[in-house]
DNA sequence: CGAAAATTTGACATGACTCAACTGGAGTGG
DNA sequence: CCACTCCAGTTGAGTCATGTCAAATTTTCG
């Protein structure tokens, strides 16, 4: 009763429950502090969980064979985290999970999120939204590395992500935009020189 | 009652029905018929639906401010397809989804969808997990699009799609992958000769 | 068959990559 | 407080993959 209600003030700050709803919440989701540099995730790892970010800043990344790191996502506060493909599937993560900022999170298990689905019908509408948007957002990623110049993905970038730019190092946003960190710095250069 | 209940035979066959919940699925569909090369929707056009494909092929694509098409999404038999961005904003399609094939869809608008997700939390459930499919396989091409040369992804291509190579013209694929048609010819001359 | 569309080929241009060297801070320890 | 190191970022020179433009060839289909 007196746990710690911040799920629902947060997550769910849009949804009201009862009180026993209230209290299944509660129990499913377990509160973590993360320094920065450290690891949620590692390639391998069996993915049971998924993480809400209450606070500070993650990057998901794939280490390709050659050995490049590639940028899948980053998450910031009020985004979700996890390596989706591992997480649906119930299988081992391909992908890594690093913290860029201090960060709080809130984890679910993926059993216990199918139990808030079966008891609370509007949280799978909730996730199925969450779903849909994220999809949208992977859709118009993708017509933007088809169709536009590293430049041009640049200043996407920094539009998308405005003070994204304090957080992370230059070869996140390289990596994430794929392009090499000195073709970003050229990049750069270009755009203040005009 | 005696009304076409092909929907649920094909597009819901694992799932079961009362009658009277077969009947209001029947009632949110309509089949169609769609010949090759026509267009089923068009950049600018209100979305109000979505198309479920029983038969034939169809694609997705994006026409760039310099003219240029790039090729979103295939869509062949058992796969959902329209403008999502669109679609799940209830706002004006940024593409174009033309049918390649000779095709047979069940269409069902977003208001019908809703009205489906509250009468039957499974139906939501079904279309939850088709959307966390999606959204692992988008990010499955942002990833190889960022790690993988022209060639790896054409070949990752006829492995994802091998039958589709009888249907679609080069120029789809091409613009698919994000390569010119001259390249994509030079990477499949490459591959023969070895 | 013949026109239009699709694909291939050639010559050349260019954006991005690689490798290597250099610069500039941030932090550390004597 | 300074020298040292480490790491991120920048710059330069050369290379390579892919793009562009134009022409030739092949395929499709009325």
């Amino acid at each position: 009763m007196t746990r710690d209600l911040e799920i629902i003030t947060t997550i769910f700050k849009d949804l009201s429950f009862t009180q026993e709803e209230s209290q299944l919440l509660v129990r499913s989701f377990e509160k973590l502090h993360l320094p920065k540099h450290s690891l949620l995730l590692e390639a391998g790892q069996h993915v049971y969980d998924q993480y809400y970010v209450a606070e500070g800043c993650l990057r998901t990344y794939y280490i390709a064979p050659d050995g490049k790191e590639h940028t899948v996502q980053f998450a910031i506060q009020d985004w979700w985290i996890s390596d989706y493909t591992a997480f649906f599937n119930s299988s081992t993560a391909s992908m890594h999970i690093e913290c860029i900022q201090d960060a709080t999170l809130f984890k679910i298990s993926k059993v216990d999120m199918e139990l808030l689905y079966k008891a609370m019908p509007r949280i799978e509408s909730y996730f199925r939204k969450k779903m849909e948007r994220a999809f949208a957002s992977f859709q118009k990623r993708i017509i933007a590395n088809l169709s536009q110049s590293a430049t041009e993905r640049y200043l996407n970038f920094i539009n998308t992500y405005p003070n994204i730019e304090q957080n992370v190092k230059n070869y996140h946003i390289a990596s994430y935009l794929g392009v090499t960190t000195q073709s970003l710095s050229r990049i750069r250069k270009e755009l203040v020189q005009g």
